[in-house]
DNA sequence: CTGAAAGCGCTTACAG
DNA sequence: CTGAAAGCGCTTACAG
């Protein structure tokens, strides 16, 4: 009956058994024709085959997860999937993982909720690990988790004192690059716009960045407070660049602000690079287009995302290995949106 | 044991039964307690809810599903994440489907794969439905996927003579309306960049902008080819705008080829709007930043994934439902790459 | 190499 | 309102 109610399928799926009974084999040794790691004469493999093929039987997924608990899914939880930068992160994650033969549950937190929020559901569909990107938790979240038995695998930060594994940007490493470009350029005047306060991301930038700056003497950068999105950066530049004594340098702490501190100084007629020397974090498709040629620190996505996807399923296949925090070293990708030569 | 290998999580999660036994009642009364639907004395839930608690049980969603057919997991097909637009429609439809209570399972296809090459995991995985998004499905594969009775919904596709639902932003309409600002502006010398040329969204707009013209008596309009990137707008954009007779109008399929052709104009020292005038497909959100104030045709995003979820839990729950194409009208968003005012 | 049987963790008639 | 039992579609010892 076509249009009955309750959410059953207008066919049943075929099964195991009926590929069974027509090729005249028993329900077991059409389960090792798909599992592929028994051993079938090749003679009834050809039949079992012949037979699937028939019928157009697929295993259910669900119903062998159940009892080899293993679920091939792996879930990734983003709190903002339109951050510029992350939907390349999840593109290549999505694409990798499915060549591993990996199923991608997608959880996005969005700006009302938190990974708390989600976490019931991750755990629900007994995905077999989690990778947690571009969304904030706290030490206690993770570590339920991780007592839990799930693997999990933080991207671009970091907790300390947790048993989770992380893979992230050497943003302290690539701050220092920033400091010294700007001065080596002879740059005398400097800021920073700074993305959302309580991310690692954000801290280990700035922190690289002035710890440089005052190992080489230079003491008064100043400050501006925004959160990563190009209105917050536009704003937080215009601030910057109204003063009497304004920059003539800026370091924003990711490639989108530095787009919108680009758009402040045009505004205000400012000229790039010749008055100011704009540098981002990064290195988003955007940052090349002719309008911006922004100077930047390139982060390494591809080594990123394979270097979590290979920690990640290791630590599947064997939970008692310890966690590791690897930092992958950025590079500086020289466009038009800085200065060179000392003036 | 802690680095005993093959894939076994370091705890065994607790089941129904384990809280069966520590709240003293039956195995069923537990599971009753989490479907919600029997009824169960309150007392006796109150008991089951403090051990679930205790013992931190959660209902396994993939055993559940197994007999009652539903999986709660949509899955989500979309060949490029990153083509702009997308990310938002991604980050929409994972909140919305959550906010269902349906799980999301993503696929990507990437450029060297196919929609073929992941169908077989999504019907594995059991998905209740199936959103095929920015990707390229042959009617055949539809019909299959609709055969199997995994309902299907296209968004901003749709394909003729088949049993899938479609949602897409009324694309001949967009064109026809920015045929008629244009005229009514008094441009001249029109040209269209197109986006990939056996996409549906790409053949509508063009479509409804030539056709229009042709009711206004215009058909002199020019064409380049381009593939919905950056790189390609800007390549087309210069090869029109190196003629004699260069265009005082470009059309663009969609906002990231006019972002390119707005470079493009840049590049040539070609002032907009003043010589020439760009128009855009999306409203994406680059096309607000001060460097490109682009004027587009925005498409209703939210009211279009709203009635995709809407159209699809519909079938889910009752599949004997007729599919239907639902078209969303887009409207103009006036910017400043368009001159307004006849000359 | 293959089959019969137990079991993964749930839901749901069926009795009582 | 509650329990015992069957069953969802698989995998995997255990025999033979």
């Amino acid at each position: 009956m076509a249009n009955r109610r309750g959410g059953s399928k207008s066919e049943r799926p075929v099964t195991s058994v009926e590929v069974a009974r027509l090729a005249g084999v028993s329900q077991s040794t059409v389960s090792r024709v798909f599992s592929e790691r028994d051993t079938v004469a090749s003679e009834t493999m050809a039949r079992v085959q012949e037979a699937a093929r028939k019928l157009g039987y697929k295993p259910n997924a669900l119903a062998s997860s159940l009892i080899t608990r293993r679920t091939n899914m792996i879930g990734i939880v983003m709190a903002e999937i339109t951050s510029p930068f992350y939907p390349y992160v999840l593109e290549k994650f999505t694409q990798q993982l499915h060549d591993q033969r990996q199923q991608v549950l997608l959880f996005s937190t969005g700006p009302s909720k938190d990974v708390d929020d989600v976490l019931p559901d991750v755990l629900r569909y007994k995905v077999d690990g989690l990778i947690v990107a571009n969304a904030i938790l706290g030490s206690a979240l993770v570590d339920e988790i991780v007592r839990l038995g799930t693997p999990l695998l933080l991207f671009n930060r970091y907790v300390r004192d947790t048993s989770a594994s992380a893979v992230s940007c050497d943003n302290i490493a690539g701050g220092r690059l920033v400091a010294d470009l700007l001065l080596d350029t002879g740059h005398t005047r400097l800021a920073y716009i700074a993305g959302k306060a309580n991310t690692s991301t954000n801290l280990d930038r700035e922190v690289g960045f002035t710890q440089r700056l005052r190992e080489r003497g230079y003491h008064a950068v100043r400050r501006e407070q925004a959160h990563y999105t190009y209105e917050t950066g536009l704003e937080a530049a215009r601030r910057l660049l109204v003063s009497d004594d304004r920059p003539d340098a800026i370091f924003c702490a990711n490639d989108i602000m530095a787009l919108g501190a680009i758009d402040a100084a045009r505004e205000l007629g400012i000229s790039i690079p010749d008055q100011l020397s704009i540098i981002g974090f990064d290195d988003i498709p955007a940052a090349s287009w002719g309008a911006y040629a922004l100077t930047t620190v390139r982060q390494p996505v591809t080594a990123m995302i394979n270097l979590s996807i290979h920690t990640l399923l290791e630590r599947i296949e064997a939970p008692g290995l310890p966690p590791t925090t690897t930092f992958v070293p950025g590079s500086l990708v020289l466009r038009n949106s800085a200065r060179l030569s000392a003036r």
